[in-house]
RNA sequence: AGGCGCGUAGCUCAGAUGGUUAGAGCGCACGACUGAUAAUCGUGAGGUCGGCAGUUCGACUCUGCCCGUGCCUACCA
């Protein structure tokens, strides 16, 4: 007789392996048949809401695995809040304005040999915005394959009508409350495309430029000494010149006034004449501008001189204002001459610490075509990267210069045209972050406040944010671009003055909200202004909005305009680098509209570096595809490894890594199918039991679900689902699969079936699975499916429309969970003297063994009541209480014959007989008989 | 160069307020089982806790410096 067929065997449909790439889009058809985003919306329709805000990716791409893991984590934190009964509806978005697109579109006309400026502007707009679209929908596409559930059919962008004419709307209140401006700083410009360039527009190569060295002579200073004296700089840009302001120097770098005693004789210095230098520079300057000899005049540093007044090279020649000498802590010492030349319009730091910190006014010195302005005397018509050469030699004509040489060094670049780029002072529309506008408070100090009431994951987020609010400028909105929102702003011809008119601002908004900002460029401004306003009047600003505006306005247009959203959101989540950007942006536009933050929380990611911890690049050819991980190993692969990293820091991910997340894969997936043939048809009714009628091994069980039930849902609420992971694997690992399984195979597959010990088992088993099925549910998204679909048969449910289990209060006993680690402790302990014994041959599998073991009373105590045979899975197992402290054990081969169906030994039993039938399973399967 | 982080076994991670031989899981090695079987069980070997110096009776845990690395800025006259 084949005495398998009377054993209880494990029976299921779920397979031991995934068959992942092949099965989730299976899944994913499934849940579309069911609508299970709609029935979900519907189930919770008056749960409590959970609001995950989705930072927008930008349009124009395939995903990698940073949009992977960023989703991911996002789909997690929403399942999860789901499973605690919330109602957790995602909103996904794309951020679709901006350079990169306009870019791309431009790259196509250069292929086709067309020329942007020759394209009418709504024309090139709708190519931009189909691009958007295009990406918008493989990117779709790709995240829901990810298995990331959310409103696909109805998700937000930035360029739809109604969020366009929100954007110029928000726009509107910070005209309205005064705290947008007209003023004007250097960006970076290129005279050969006549544009402004963006920081990533710039690349760096080499240039050959003009350096001078020129004397600015002191008109007054706190040393008497330096009467006479002049101050020297050295420039690489003769061009700024005109726009010269200002000088600045180190308090703590030590400089000399030196007396010119001999010089070479090609040199433009003076015999005689006094110049001030730092020291460390002086033997450099006085090579490369042929001075031989000088003698101390007298030496000072930095902060001596503060304050002095000398005048500009071209004093007299039509450049007669006062030249101020500030201090700044940026000049150095490692070239040049310890003095920093300073125009306020050509460059940023010259704008900061000139216009910005001294007030000193911004001239408008170079026009757009990179030709100094006509009206100014000597250079104008000039080109600023052409006529260096000129401008110097003019410059010495009238006794400017000390030197003249050239350089080579590193330089900005257009990414587009490759020529030299400069800094231009350009006008440009800002938010103030300190003028009073908010109940009397800056934007500034609204923002801070409103961080100490957010709560950051990490925490070190806050400080970063902080530190970030309190040392930015104001924001500069303007962008001379063609492909965004534009600022919806006109100001009057001769008072620069902005119109302030809420009617104005409703009729441009509503404009847009009918038929998108196209309408900006292609309506007449009258459109806008109306009756009270002549058109010939204002200026219309053609400016585009920041990007960052657009999406720090989400908010706005989204959480605030869908009733089945609300704001501030529970969370924001994105990688760290969005403490700068959407983070910071949405920050400030919403503190500025509304007075505080639009989210409670704000969880930042790390980066995705590969498996030695570099950063992913095309050329270490170490870039790893989400696209690839999908479809090789499957999606749940890709989200299991996402929670198995510490994504508060970096992550790493490379074959090693994505092999080891297999495997635990496996190991959660053989659990599930173990518990799934085990209570293969369970009736809960007829066979569930009790936990007070139970088993001790039982109730530890339940009470290990019961720790695990709160564990779990309080680490949700944190977003720690590392924790869970590893909770909820080694559960499986050690308490399941090594050790209560194992122990209680014997009850489950060969005790009688009605059996109160087997009943009880299958019981607990039960309610194992279906925890653990809830418990994976926002990770594994797509086993989870299957699991609960091949539990319950029903193809209409799924484990997602369900909540974490309820798990019932008096499961906990930490009286039993307390006893079971000592037991568990002593077991392996005897596992370690059965080890040695399969070792030395004397027993194989442990069925072949029985033990005896010699222990303390206390011992005794522990395993009273506990069948210590089935414990240990050995034939039998008996105890003495000896006096010693140390627990003895003693193993032996077991005597007498092997149960043919139980395997078990039994003295009872002949050896020799290969039939023989043990009593328990003699009484098992006569009461099969019977049925 | 500056701001904010990170650096514990091959891999992923634990290690309140400094205190006995630094933990887990995976992987690996060896073994067992063949009634979870491309599974399962057991045992074991792996770490100068990035480096150096200091504070302390005592530091993976505190301080300083250095190295490596990531994000964000600045790369300038």
């Amino acid at each position: 007789m084949d005495y398998k067929q009377t054993v209880f065997l494990p029976k299921t449909e779920f397979p031991m392996r995934g068959g992942l790439p092949k099965k989730e889009p299976e899944i994913l058809e499934r849940w579309q048949k069911l609508g299970l985003y709609d029935q979900l919306r519907k189930a919770r329709k008056n749960a409590p809401k959970f609001v995950l805000h989705d930072g927008p990716p930008y349009a124009n791409g395939q995903l990698h695995i940073g949009h992977a893991l960023n989703k991911i984590l996002k789909d997690v934190i929403n399942r999860s809040q789901s499973m605690l009964g919330k109602n957790a509806n995602y909103v996904p978005g794309w951020d679709c304005h901006g350079l990169p697109i306009e870019w791309k579109i431009e790259e196509q006309y250069r292929k086709k040999g067309k020329d942007k400026d020759e394209v009418p502007i709504a024309e090139f707009r709708q190519e931009c915005r189909d691009f958007a679209a295009h990406w918008l929908n493989i990117q779709s596409e790709e995240f829901q394959r990810l298995g990331i559930l959310g409103d696909w059919g109805n998700p937000y962008t930035t360029m739809r009508y109604e969020a366009e004419s929100i954007i110029a709307a928000e726009m509107g209140k910070f005209l309205m409350n005064g705290s947008l401006y007209r003023g004007s700083k250097p960006v970076m410009w290129s005279p050969v495309e006549k544009t402004a360039l963006a920081e990533a527009e710039v690349e760096y190569s080499d240039h050959k430029s003009v350096t001078i060295f020129a004397r600015f002579k002191v008109v007054s200073c706190p040393l008497q000494e330096l009467q006479g004296a002049s101050f020297v700089i050295w420039t690489t840009t003769p061009w700024t010149m005109p726009g010269n302001r200002a000088m600045a120097c180190g308090a703590e770098i030590p400089y000399s006034a030196l007396r010119i005693t001999e010089t070479s004789d090609s040199s433009l210095a003076k015999l005689g004449e006094v110049i001030c230098l730092a020291d460390e520079l002086k033997d450099r300057v006085f090579d490369e501008t042929g001075i031989v000899k000088a003698d101390v005049v007298t030496r000072f540093t930095g902060a001596d001189i503060a304050g002095s007044v000398a005048h500009h090279p071209m004093f007299s020649q039509g450049y007669d204002h006062d030249v101020p000498l500030f201090l700044a802590d940026y000049v150095t010492t490692e070239q040049g001459t310890g003095f920093v030349h300073i125009a306020p319009g050509h460059g940023p730091e010259d704008y900061a610490l000139a216009h910005l910190k001294h007030g000193v006014e911004v001239p408008d010195t170079v026009g757009e075509d990179g030709l100094i302005a006509e009206h100014l005397p000597l250079f104008g018509g000039m080109h600023v990267l052409r006529d260096n050469q000129k401008i110097a030699d003019i410059m010495n004509e009238y006794g400017g210069l000390i030197g003249i040489g050239t350089l080579v060094h590193s330089y900005p670049h257009s990414w587009r045209s490759h020529a030299p780029v400069i800094y231009r002072n350009a006008a440009q529309w800002f938010v103030s972050m300190g003028d009073e506008h908010v109940d009397g408070t800056g934007l500034r100090s609204v923002a801070l406040d409103a961080l100490q009431n957010t709560d950051f994951y990490p925490a070190s987020g806050q400080k970063r944010l902080i530190s970030m609010i309190e040392n930015r400028p104001d924001w500069c909105l303007s962008r001379q671009r063609a492909w965004g929102v534009p600022i919806p702003v006109f100001y009057h011809k001769q008072t620069g003055e902005p119109l302030r008119d809420q009617a104005v601002v409703d009729r441009i908004v509503s404009a847009f909200a009918e038929e998108g900002c196209d309408v900006w460029f292609t309506s007449p401004a009258a459109r806008f202004l109306g009756a009270d306003y002549n058109e010939a009047d204002y200026i219309q600003v053609k400016d585009i909005a920041d990007v960052w505006f657009d999406s720090g306005s989400t908010h706005a247009f989204v959480l605030e305009t869908r009733e089945d959203l609300q704001s501030p959101a529970d969370l924001y989540l994105e990688g760290s680098d969005q403490h700068r950007g959407w983070f910071h942006s949405s920050l400030l536009e919403s503190c500025g509209t509304r007075g505080q933050a639009p989210y409670k929380g704000v969880l930042t990611h790390g980066f995705v570096l590969d498996e030695q911890g570099r950063k992913m690049s095309k050329s270490l050819g170490n870039v790893v595809a989400p696209q690839k991980i999908i479809q090789q190993n499957g999606a749940d692969i890709l989200r299991l490894w996402v929670v198995s990293s510490d994504y508060y820091d970096d992550l790493r991910i490379g074959p090693e890594i994505i092999k080891r997340q297999t495997d635990h894969y496996r190991r959660i997936r053989n659990t599930l199918r173990y518990l799934l043939g085990a209570v293969n048809g369970f009736d809960r009714s007829t066979e569930a039991v009790q936990p007070a009628e139970m088993p001790e091994l039982e109730r530890w069980v339940l009470h290990r679900l019961a720790e695990l039930d709160q564990q779990i849902r309080e680490n949700t609420c944190a977003y720690d689902f590392h924790g869970i992971f590893t909770l909820i694997h080694d559960f499986c690992n050690s308490d399941l699969s090594a050790f209560y399984f194992d122990v209680r195979k014997d009850c489950l597959y060969c005790d009688e079936q009605n059996s109160l010990d087997r009943r009880a088992c299958r019981t607990v088993m039960d309610h194992a699975l279906q925890c653990l099925i809830s418990w994976v549910a926002p990770v594994l998204c797509f086993t989870a499916d299957e699991a609960w679909l091949a539990y319950t048969g029903d193809e209409t449910d799924s484990i997602h429309l369900h909540t974490y289990m309820d798990v019932p209060d008096h499961w906990r006993d930490q009286l039993v969970a307390d006893r079971w680690v000592k037991i568990r402790s002593l077991r392996s302990e005897i596992m370690v003297a059965l080890e040695a014994a399969r070792n030395d041959g004397t027993i194989g599998g442990g069925l072949s063994a029985e033990v005896k073991l010699t222990a303390s009373q206390d011992t005794a105590d522990l395993l009273n009541g506990i069948d210590l045979a089935s414990l240990l899975i050995t034939s039998a197992a008996e105890i003495d209480i000896g006096d010693t402290a140390n627990l003895q054990i003693s193993v032996r081969r077991a005597e007498g014959g092997k149960c043919v169906r139980c395997w078990k030994v039994f003295a009872y039993l002949p050896a020799e007989n290969e039939q023989a039938i043990c009593s328990r399973c003699e009484t098992v399967l006569i009461a099969k008989s019977e049925d």
